[in-house]
DNA sequence: CGTTCAACCTGGGCGC
DNA sequence: TGCGCCCAGGTTGAAC
């Protein structure tokens, strides 16, 4: 479930090493067959051995890893994909290991992903600014205005809920945040977007800064399958500041009431108080 | 335009 | 102890 907080937290984690040059390639033991979003790593050494690594980026909920021959090195980590400097949480799912010359500690950059729904490409630059154009990525959660926001939205018919997920809108956010978002800033998941007020839309782009800002404060959340880990393997620990995600049956922590309800929207579970977030009328 | 569903995968938790 | 089932939720693409 990387989402922004997470993938900033790695991405921060790795930026160790830029400066150094890959030196090895490896495609560990792969259980089972190949995996289909992992190139093959013959191609891929050729391009990145003997490479300087030059900055490491966000892009939406992935990792760019920029090198001196600029291409990039594109993790997309999807639901359980993780950008290490350290050991892995096992060595059976880890795809990819790029060996770093010498310097400072860590030597290595990994890519683990469980259930393998990720991915990583290797871009040069044409195809990096195609993939990371405005067709396919709308502006970042962390930089988007309240005015951007509205305007990006405003028009659509769809639920809230639904259309923050939507990356060319607004990158970053996934299931997890747009519930705590939405209910940090007192809005009914179920409210159309074409509905909403200026004053809705300005307690939306508030809220979504502050969750977002606290979650990456916290290292992002570690749910209680703890598959998420930052780049050193260790655990997030914004799991225990969350408000409604997973919370269903409890009392709301913000007016004691609620209780936290789930439903599901686009085949996806949301959480919300029914108290601090009224489906119609103002809070 | 919006909504729904299937597909890609593994593993934890549950009922029986 | 174990089997079958559901669930987790990011993204794409097809169907309605």
């Amino acid at each position: 479930m990387p989402e922004l907080p997470e993938v900033e937290t790695m991405r921060r984690g790795v930026a160790v090493c830029v400066g150094r040059r890959i030196v090895a390639v490896s495609k560990p033991r792969c259980r089972l067959r190949p995996i289909r979003l992992v190139p093959q790593v013959a191609p891929l050494r050729r391009r990145l051995v003997g490479r300087r690594i030059t900055a490491v980026d966000r892009a939406g909920k992935r990792v760019i890893v920029r090198l001196d021959s600029d291409e990039g090195l594109v993790f997309e980590p999807r639901m359980t994909g993780l950008v290490l400097v350290a050991d892995p949480p096992n060595r059976q799912h880890l795809r990819l290991q790029l060996t770093l010359d010498d310097g400072p500690s860590p030597g290595q950059l990994m890519y683990w992903d469980r259930r393998g729904l990720g991915s990583v490409r290797l871009f040069d630059a044409r195809q990096l600014a195609e993939a990371l154009g405005a067709d396919h990525l709308g502006p970042d959660a962390l930089k988007i205005t309240a005015s951007q926001l509205r305007l990006q939205l405003a028009s659509s018919r769809r639920e809230i809920k639904v259309a923050l997920l939507d990356q060319r809108a607004v990158a970053g956010i996934g299931n997890l945040y747009a519930a705590e978002i939405l209910h940090t800033a007192g809005i009914h998941p179920r409210r159309r977007c074409h509905r909403l007020t200026l004053p809705d839309w300005q307690r939306l782009h508030r809220a979504l800064r502050s969750v977002l800002k606290a979650a990456i404060r916290y290292e992002g959340s570690t749910l209680a399958d703890g598959t998420y880990r930052n780049a050193l393997n260790r655990r997030g620990r914004y799991q225990n500041h969350h408000r409604v995600y997973q919370r269903a049956g409890q009392a709301c922590g913000a007016c004691g009431g609620g209780p936290i309800e789930r439903m599901v929207q686009a085949q996806r579970a949301t959480f919300f108080c029914p108290a601090c977030q009224p489906l119609k009328g103002k809070a």
